[in-house]
DNA sequence: AATGAATGAGCCTTCATTCAT
DNA sequence: GATGAATGAAGGCTCATTCAT
């Protein structure tokens, strides 16, 4: 009887472990500085098989990455439609942005740090859609106050650059430890902040 | 049989030039996919004179992060100390983020992109120790407003989430031409939202 | 791209084609001469197979080195237990050494060449603890002639120094083709003169 | 006033400084592994100022050699000279051996370890003919005793073998530190086995 | 689907050596 | 004689990727 590292031909058991696996090492060590071997040991995989299932290094990368904006962006869009008023809108994404960071802490960096990386050209603009459709679902929340006259009429650059900028810069305090941030408290400023600024 | 290319012994032009070249290489490409050849190539130095000025590709990015950070943060307390009224330090913040940001895009995106690197073990932490100074001497200028009643009391964090978060958003998009960006329009909303949260 | 320059996986094949190139380039070159490349072309593997199975040049040296004490020591412990006599013992260490030289002379060179090598430190004393056991098995073979009063009681490295060393000195000229080097006679003092020294 | 590191055009201090910190180098190091950057440190000399006195790194080692063979083997043949019986010519072999052994440690493990390097072509055989001018003297000694029926007619190298191949394997333990060598006792036994294997 | 030995291009780094001062 | 910045050839080693099994 062969070996069997584990029984799963459909359920993409196989697929999810070398994502996590990827995850961890690439926030462990950084994307660069992670080797196909390091996933291999982390995932029980072998580096035949993770082939099997991402075209290279990059892809992997990618798919982390898609992975996790897809994630970040459908719960926040979910989380502002549930609370559709001016001021909602704002601290909905506030307060939905912090709650991810807190409970995907490895993603949320990679994201950070991944940003720059050219993973745009290789997905063939998967992240690239991603991004452009979520920039759009944004718009289409806060338009109706604009036009209704309950929010000040800005390019979305500014409404984002207000609203989640801040959480981004305090984001990254809080995931490098160098403070002891209390989140609530940067939650209710930031708000203020950017509800202050954006209100009409 | 080697050339010489010039001499120089005192005036550190080379160690200069290679600090350039690097800059430019790092942005162009990136720091991993830039090679020592680019950079040799680009500064008309040797391999060798390269690692005769820095002991390593990973401390030649240190040190052109080094020079970066150094140049930005003394060029802002410097501009804040001569605008120092409560509002004029948040004003002369943002105004004097976006214009390094301007006239240095490559460091700017260089910094940006690098701060996570494991640069800091590197330089025996010139960088965290920069960076440490930078922020006690922001302490150092708000410190008075807030004790004088003119600023609120919040940990600095707040401060500089609410005043550089956005800028560096903005920035971002600006960077990345995203958007044909207005900056003014940018620093005027930012800097209004910032004194508006922050002011007593 | 890669070629396949043949299939193996048990056989250990590979590993051993690579000791033997090694040894022949570092008898050939001199270690510290032969390079990888060298080595490569003349095991028909690839560096990266090389280093597959080596985790460094100087553990592939040092595994070298390894492969060639344990072959010699074995081969003498095994003659030297058919005659164990109290002459015996003397005159198959003689025989055996200049045998085994002869038949295996660039393994006999390069043994005595990296003797001083720091390869001790490298594998984890593996080469050490060879060592010390072919100097328990020699104590343990010259011992009950000792206690018998049939061989002089003297310290073992007197014993090693009166035996091999006249050995490595003659094999040397005759390594270096120095001399015609007539070993049968050199054979014949060597065992006479030990012999003499030792005997009760 | 320029700087000075030394002032002495004719004592050949400087020279006698860096072979100096070069053998130290060597013996600690390696010969290979000894940059000459660290011979530069040990003997604040610069690295132009090594290559004023030696045109080469081999060059350098092989001045260290000569230095120490000539010193070693000049030695000894006068020592001969002063005890030129039949056994005396034996006993001031291996006396000399140890004595100069334990007088110039790191000059023994060295000349050990050189032996077998490629200095004797770049010497242009200054190296060779020493030991080709020690090896006569040798047999110009023995000679005599030989054709006077007092010593055996046999080879030279076998002469060496006997009495030098033990002093030398000795001597590596010694020098090992594997043992608390006893030299007293080496040398007497040595003696009395090359004594009794040569003499008529 | 999985495995892992094999591949080889490519890169960082070393270091002996040179030479203008 | 001395200096040390500069040179650049050379080589050890890594690691993404392939493919026979």
């Amino acid at each position: 009887m062969p070996k069997k590292k584990g029984t799963h031909s459909k359920t993409g058991q196989r697929r999810s472990d070398i994502i996590q696996a990827a995850l961890f090492c690439f926030d462990e060590y950084g994307f660069n500085e992670t080797t196909i071997e390091d996933i291999r040991k982390r995932s029980n995989a072998s580096s035949g098989s993770i082939y099997h299932h991402f075209k290279s290094k990059d892809q992997l990368g990618a798919a982390v990455y898609l992975e996790g904006i897809k994630h970040y962006q459908s719960g926040m869009l979910e989380n502002m439609e549930k609370h559709n008023t001016p001021k909602g809108l704002i601290e909905s994404m506030v307060g939905y942005y912090f709650q991810w960071m807190k409970d995907n802490a490895a993603w949320a960096r990679y994201l950070m740090q991944m940003r720059q990386e050219a993973f745009m050209e290789i997905t063939e603009n998967s992240i690239a859609s991603a991004n452009k459709q979520f920039i759009e679902c944004l718009a289409g929340l806060f338009s109706p106050k604009i036009k209704a006259g309950k929010l000040r009429k800005l390019p979305l650059e500014i409404y984002l650059s207000l609203i989640l900028g801040p959480c981004e810069c305090y984001g990254r305090f809080w995931l490098d430890k160098v403070t002891d941030a209390d989140i609530r408290l940067a939650t209710k400023e930031i708000i203020e902040s950017a509800w202050s600024a954006l209100k009409m």
